[in-house]
DNA sequence: TATGGGATGACTCGACGGAC
DNA sequence: GTCCGTCGAGTCATCCCATA
């Protein structure tokens, strides 16, 4: 999904937007590396926000959002199951790591997929009960499932996880190299997901802009914008200790974010 | 009005080859 | 081995026009 990621994100934009109607409440569940290239387009829905796998638990910011995409699954490393199960079991011998072990540790990778799925859905308001039944608002979910086991294994399980729940088809096509790029209304706000997300150091401008796709032109804007210390932009950017550098001066000048 | 795409000009840097 | 000139790549800055 990161390898793709970029085209990915604009493909799911490009769905969303011919789908959702713009007094929606849109929010979409990633992967941590994803979340920059769906961060910006705010401007297509009353509401609109993006969040990642691990940054969920407790959270009650989308409380109030009537949709939520879940885009992608929070996979595990493959020896996490079998630690976990040697962790409550003890040490297995060579025999089980040959017959069983391939087993045990794909129902347990489901289990945990299921779990962090869940609570992905339940960010929205689907998690408020609003009357004595135990019903909740209306909601939609979107959800790209793989066509194997694990997909049938996950929806199986939010269905007994969410009585009631309506389940559809939906006619989403992941890959599609027709699909042209959705506009984006705020470059500003990928690039703050974007330099959350890395270590501290320096990163290029061509880094981000191809890391983002940022146009040349919507480049230059961003960064008269950073320049504005009163910018909301700057501003966050600066809290989190990054900076922009601009070394030397015409076509051999290099710009920088610098993350302390 | 904001953004994207293409074109063009300006400048630096590093690789490369030739002269010494 | 060192110096110097050439050349291409990479990047920034700007303009113009198209598009949503």
């Amino acid at each position: 999904m990161t390898k793709y990621a970029r085209q990915r994100s604009d493909r799911l934009m490009v769905e969303l937007i011919e789908r959702l109607s713009s007094d929606r409440k849109v929010f979409v569940c990633c992967h941590k590396d994803v979340e920059p290239h769906l961060a910006g387009f705010g401007n297509q829905w009353a509401a609109y926000d993006v969040g990642h796998y691990g940054a969920l638990d407790g959270r009650n910011d989308w409380q109030e959002f009537d949709t939520a995409v879940i885009f992608g699954l929070s996979y595990r490393s493959r020896v996490w199951a079998l630690n976990s199960y040697m962790a409550f079991n003890g040490v297995q011998t060579d025999h089980w790591l040959m017959e069983k072990a391939n087993d045990i540790r794909k129902k347990l990778e489901n289990a945990q997929i299921a779990v962090s799925v869940v609570q992905a859905i339940n960010r929205v308001r689907c998690r408020r009960v609003i009357d004595s039944s135990g019903n909740c608002a209306p909601t939609d979910v979107y959800i790209v499932l793989p066509r194997d086991s694990t997909g049938a294994y996950l929806l199986k399980a939010i269905k007994k996880e969410m009585p009631g729940i309506n389940v559809l088809d939906w006619d989403f096509v992941l890959e599609d190299k027709s699909t042209k790029r959705p506009r984006r209304s705020n470059h500003g706000e990928a690039l703050i997901r974007y330099m959350e997300t890395i270590l501290p150091g320096e990163v290029s401008a061509s880094t981000i802009k191809t890391k983002l796709g940022i146009p040349q032109r919507s480049w230059m804007r961003l960064v008269s914008q950073i320049k504005d210390l009163s910018n909301d932009i700057t501003v966050r950017l600066t809290s989190m200790g990054v900076r922009l550098e601009q070394r030397g001066i015409g076509r051999g000048a290099r710009t920088y974010l610098v993350k302390a």
